[in-house]
DNA sequence: ACATTAAGTGATT
DNA sequence: AATCACTTAATGT
């Protein structure tokens, strides 16, 4: 075994001993392909053949739609132990992906091809469990988009996409523009900029240029 | 000093 | 809540 692999073998077992049995890391290890991707790369793009699926072992995966050119909607994160069901169902389909997901915070991922994931829901009894499970928990956090999109005001809407923003990157001092957030948030700058400065009068956060620090969260 | 980019403001829809 | 038109402030060269 070369030192790619029992480094994979050990990052593997780090983050995944506790929920997968141990064959399940060795099939792993056997048919996936580990890469380091960096922050800002393009993980999967819209309409792009879905080959394989992620399994994220660091750094954050921002996911998203996208309409046209300027207009985005960012929907929710994958982080260490997750993958996106989503892409999975999709994947033995053999469908085109429905959305986009851009590397946030450096990533470790494996990939591991359409074939064999499809097997493993008979062979291993922990993947079925971690499919099912990763898709339900996708499923609720799509809800809470639309529950966003439909009954929040943007205010709110806004805080709780920045403090979503500080439990993903542990960091209470966000390195963004007003316009980011906008483009996020399917919104427009000048509105951004206006909430952002009643939630400075309302003591909620702090605003420097490029950069927000949440006080409370 | 100047140009560029981020953020603020008032009026209008 | 969005858009326009404009100002002001911060930053890079």
């Amino acid at each position: 075994m070369n030192s790619q692999n029992s480094n994979l073998q050990d990052k593997l077992s780090e983050y995944y001993s506790s929920i997968f049995e141990k064959e399940l890391i060795d099939d792993i290890i056997k048919v996936g392909r580990f890469e380091s991707i960096e922050s800002g790369n393009l993980l999967i793009d819209i309409g792009q053949d879905l080959t394989h699926i992620p399994l994220i072992l660091s750094g954050v995966v921002k996911i998203m739609r996208q309409e046209n050119e300027d207009e985005e909607l960012a929907l929710y994160y994958l982080e260490r132990g997750d993958t996106c069901a989503i892409s999975f169902v999709n994947c033995i389909d053999h469908k085109r992906s429905i959305f986009r997901g851009i590397v946030e915070k450096d990533v470790e991922v494996v990939f591991l091809p359409v074939e064999v994931i499809d097997d493993w829901l008979q062979k291993h009894k922990t993947w079925r469990r971690f499919i099912i499970d990763s898709y339900h928990l996708r499923l609720l956090e799509m809800v809470d988009a639309i529950d966003g999109l439909a009954f929040m005001k943007l205010k709110n809407r806004m805080l709780k996409y920045l403090i979503e923003k500080v439990k993903i990157t542990q960091e209470n001092i966000l390195d963004i523009t007003h316009q980011e957030i906008a483009n996020d948030l399917n919104s427009s700058r000048v509105v951004v900029s206006r909430m952002l400065k009643q939630l400075e009068q309302e003591n909620k956060i702090e605003m420097r240029r490029n950069k927000i620090i949440i006080e409370s969260f």
